[in-house]
RNA sequence: GCCAGUGUGGUGGAAUUGGUAGACACACGGGAUUCAAAAUCCCGCGCCCUUAAAAGCGUGUCGGUUCGAGUCCGACCACUGGUACCA
């Protein structure tokens, strides 16, 4: 360590992390402190932090993540409540097939190297985890009742399997995620990605639909903006199925169904777009080469929505023509490539007057522009199209009709005629399970050889995945196992599908088996279950907002139909947390970026403590900043929470990233705030050795305190009071941090020689301890002994606010003169409004600003503001 | 593109319900202590004018509501997350 010490201190008044956070942790681990059971007599708080993927070593996000949650736990355990915070891991996924073709292992095997290592430094962080209940998703022994419930949904028609698109790579011949499709190739071999539509397994999470939408309004401690996020999502709304007839029959085809929330605008049609992939658009190809050709090249694209918005939008006239529902006009009926098969029914009718990227499309090919609906503002559609709502011209019958009539109107007329109806629609696809990759649950089914499917019989459970094999990145070794895919069935001959779940499926349960990872009899056992669920607060990243998120309370309302639970959500508070950024460095070479780490960056400032130079230490080259982003290998800025952990503790680092900023917000990473944490924990050390040196016995006596000591008295309940709302209710630790900060500087303000004032002083000292418990606990578990207090501070309670220290006999009162401040008065409470008016009206400074003007109103604020409107 | 956020001193941030903008820290400057340094302690620290006090300006930009706006409303700019196969 590069920190020096006070000479006059004696060994053990140093503090010395690695000394005091070792004996914290052995303590915790041979009394069993963190390993809770069900007691149905105490109050039960489940709380719970998106379990980490082992990608090799902890991260700054994971740090921040299970600090936050350790800081709840610890601190609703300090309320007196039987306290569940357990740890898992998730732990299929593409990093590490990814990491398994590089380095020539077994997924498995990375895996439960890295399980291994990240949970020592989890311990070494302190964080009081109830290691008892641990599990990965790999284990056959979690998945197998995954497994078991896929069957279960499968037998209530929830599952079906159906064609859908993908990535696919044609010279690695694979399927490829979004994140491995870059510029629109693929990541390995560099080959122009193109769609291939194949037949996957979907769960009906559009069944309901309807309650993840109405649940979310029970959902009162989860932040408004995820369930906007997720109601946008799930997108329902009330439309109308409109058919088009054909004018003349495609092969079988006579008519095709379009969806529109905009019946309004159904005299404004003017063309029809089908999906490359339509049927009629197919059929239309076989005599139309033009077309055909069109058509293969729209497969050339990717599968994203964000590439499908923004891509460059083609269309072709078929020059086949359909018949509008309402007037009989012939309308042309295109193929374009921003219409997708998989999503409604693949064909969208088209009113370029009244949506922009109709009227962008439409001014490409040059196709007629209508404008149906009447602008507010008597605007017309000469540059952009009018999408508001309004009243309807141009429209025959149904001119001068408003929205609502309109919708109605025409949608009796279209019923009337069997062209249409009114249908309810969710923008909410749903859930492809299916991953054409080896790291992963395999489904469950069994294909059949005269085709068909069935689900593999409970006794067979689980389907286990081979975990001795080799990976070269084209074929997943499961599809290439001819063994593995053979099985028989009742002297049938039938295949495993090779298929295996999305990794959402193990993350949208896993905190439910949590309550009951030693019962390998069931996939849940209810009585625990029922105890410990809902999750009284569940903390992770903003980015799961939507996905994870919406499986796991889908999931959830599964296993409620399925009797497994009774609540109807899986978490009741919700916290997410911001990202964690750092700052960047590089230097330029041959035109390119070099990126410098962080800590090898040496920062020359100005006198005004502004940065004017940046030099990196190894090469003396100088440096640009590359700006504050978020940590990746990309920009070299990731700093490694082990090396802080080695140099300054684990209870600097937790100190540090629960003070640098409320958990919501990003986090900037900084070595200077770094080494202030671990500065402020050297001071609380030191306050708390000077304090004992005062041998005090007196106990306080409000009767006898000075005004002095009241002062301090009042500051720590006050600080009590304040840092439990921020506990408790805001989640701001920073703030709560700050508040204690606060207390500890008003302690010098108060003399070591009063029996009374050390009193005081030792009562401020000791619930600092307690406050600070939560966020840093193995240098107060120290420091609560060091104050000869018998019991460990882990039986110890929060503690209380002594309202009575609260009362104030005056309080000061700002002036202000037309909204600006002039003055303040100092006024005891209670004093009334017109004591408060003289008074603030004679303040000298108030007087230059109001003499000789009118005093139209004063406005009070009771205890805080008088405000005197004059004229100008 | 669409959906959801964020924007305050040199820096991280505070201001919880429309009521003193900059709490608490970091950095920087000055001082004490020291043979010297580290560590520690004390003082100062939005901008501008100034010996000082007072005034003026100031929460991404422009406009609005209000006695009073960082906070509410409208428009815009920049950045971030998600966008269904990264987790």
């Amino acid at each position: 360590m590069t920190h020096g010490y006070s000479i006059d201190m004696s060994t053990d008044e140093k503090y010395n992390p690695k000394i005091v956070e070792e004996e914290a942790q052995a303590f915790w681990e041979s009394e069993q402190t963190f390993s809770v059971t069900h007691q149905s007599d105490k109050e039960k708080f489940y709380c719970l932090a998106m379990f980490p993927y082992p990608s090799g070593k902890l991260h700054m996000g994971h740090v921040r993540n299970y600090t936050i949650t350790d800081v709840i736990a610890r601190y609703q355990r300090m309320q007196g409540k039987n306290v569940l915070h357990p740890m898992g891991w998730d732990a299929f996924g593409l990093p590490a097939e990814n990491a398994a073709i590089e380095n020539h292992t077994a997924p498995a095997k990375w895996t439960h190297e890295n399980i291994a290592y990240m949970k020592s430094q989890l311990k070494s962080l302190g964080f009081g985890i109830d290691w008892s209940r641990e599990f990965a998703t790999c284990d056959p022994s979690y998945y197998k009742w995954e497994q078991w419930f896929f069957t279960k949904l499968f037998d209530k028609g929830l599952v079906y399997k159906k064609t859908s698109s993908v990535n696919w790579d044609p010279i690695d011949e694979t399927v490829l995620a979004n994140e491995q499709v870059i510029d629109g190739k693929g990541w390995r071999s560099g080959a122009n990605v193109e769609i291939k539509e194949i037949d996957q397994w979907f769960i009906r999470i559009t069944d309901y639909a309807d309650q993840l939408l109405n649940d979310l309004d029970d959902l009162e401690q989860w932040p408004e903006q995820v369930k906007t996020m997720q109601r946008n999502w799930i997108g329902k709304s009330v439309g109308i199925n409109i058919i088009f007839d054909l004018s003349q029959t495609i092969r079988e085809f006579t008519h095709f169904d379009v969806y529109t929330t905009r019946p309004d605008t159904l005299m404004g049609v003017t063309y029809l777009t089908l999906a490359t992939q339509h049927p009629i658009a197919l059929e239309i190809a076989t005599l139309n080469p033009e077309l055909a050709e069109f058509i293969d090249n729209c497969k050339s694209q990717q599968v994203s929505e964000a590439e499908m918005a923004t891509m460059e939008k083609l269309g072709m006239d078929t020059g086949v023509v359909a018949i509008h529902p309402l007037t009989g006009d012939k309308v042309p009926v295109w193929v374009g490539n921003y219409v997708l098969m998989d999503y409604g029914s693949g064909a969208v009718m088209a009113v370029p007057g009244h949506d922009q990227r109709d009227y962008e499309f439409a001014k490409k090919y040059s196709l007629p522009i209508m404008q149906v609906i009447q602008s507010l503002n008597g605007g017309g559609i000469e540059t952009a199209a009018l999408t508001e709502k309004g009243v309807l011209i141009n429209s025959g019958k149904y001119n001068g009709l408003d929205f609502d009539t309109a919708f109605k109107v025409i949608s009796e007329d279209l019923k009337r005629s069997n062209h249409g109806s009114v249908a309810t629609n969710y923008r909410l696809r749903d859930w492809g399970v299916s991953r054409q990759r080896y790291w992963g649950a395999p489904i469950p089914i069994y294909n059949l050889a005269e085709g068909g499917e069935i689900a593999v019989p409970i006794d067979r459970l689980p389907v286990i995945l081979p975990t001795n094999i080799k990976m070269d990145g084209v074929q997943s070794p499961l599809k290439a196992d001819k063994s593995w895919r053979k099985a028989e069935l009742n002297g049938q001959f039938v295949e495993h599908e090779t298929d295996t779940f999305d990794t959402f499926m193990e993350s949208s349960w896993y905190y439910a088996r949590f309550t009951c990872s030693d019962d390998h009899t069931q996939m849940l056992d209810p009585e625990r279950a029922n105890y410990w669920l809902p999750v009284d607060q569940y903390i992770g990243g903003i980015e799961h907002a939507i996905l994870h998120l919406l499986y796991a309370r889908f999931f959830h309302k599964l296993m409620r139909d399925e009797g497994l639970v009774k609540s109807n959500e899986p978490f009741k508070k919700l916290l997410c947390q911001g990202m964690v950024l750092s700052e960047s460095y590089y230097y330029q070479s041959e035109g390119k970026k070099i990126w410098v780490s962080p800590s090898k960056a040496e920062l020359h400032r100005d006198k005004y403590g502004k940065v004017e130079k940046i030099i990196d230490i190894e090469t003396g080259v100088e440096l640009t900043s590359g700006g504050i982003t978020k940590m990746s290998k990309s920009k070299n800025n990731g700093v490694d929470p082990q090396l802080i952990i080695d140099k300054y503790g684990s209870d600097t680092v937790r100190l540090f990233t629960m003070f640098a900023s409320p958990p919501e917000q990003t986090m900037e990473w900084s070595d200077e705030g770094v080494s202030g944490a671990f500065k402020f924990l050297k001071k609380l050390w030191r306050i708390v050795h000077d304090q004992i040196k005062l041998s005090n016995e007196d106990v306080i006596d409000v009767s006898i305190l000075n005004d002095q000591q009241k002062y301090l008295r009042r500051k720590t309940h006050e600080t009590i009071k304040k840092v439990s709302d921020d506990f408790g209710r805001r989640n701001t630790f920073n703030t709560a941090i700050a508040a204690v900060m606060e207390l500890l500087n008003e302690i010098p303000k108060v003399d070591t020689i009063s029996p009374q004032s050390i009193a005081v002083r030792g009562e401020a000292i000791s619930n600092a301890i307690l406050m600070l418990n939560p966020i840093v606990p193995h240098i107060c578990n120290k420091l609560w002994l060091t104050l000869g207090n018998p019991t460990s501070i882990c039986e110890i309670d929060w503690p209380k606010v002594d309202e009575l220290a609260l009362l104030k006999t005056s309080s000061i009162i700002v002036i202000q003169v037309n909204g600006k401040v002039r003055g303040k008065i100092e006024v005891s409470v209670g004093s009334n409004d017109d004591t408060v008016k003289s008074q603030a009206l004679e303040h000298e400074n108030v007087q230059k600003f109001i003499a000789g003007k009118k005093v139209k109103k004063i406005i009070i604020i009771p205890n805080k503001i008088v405000n005197i409107v004059i004229s100008k």
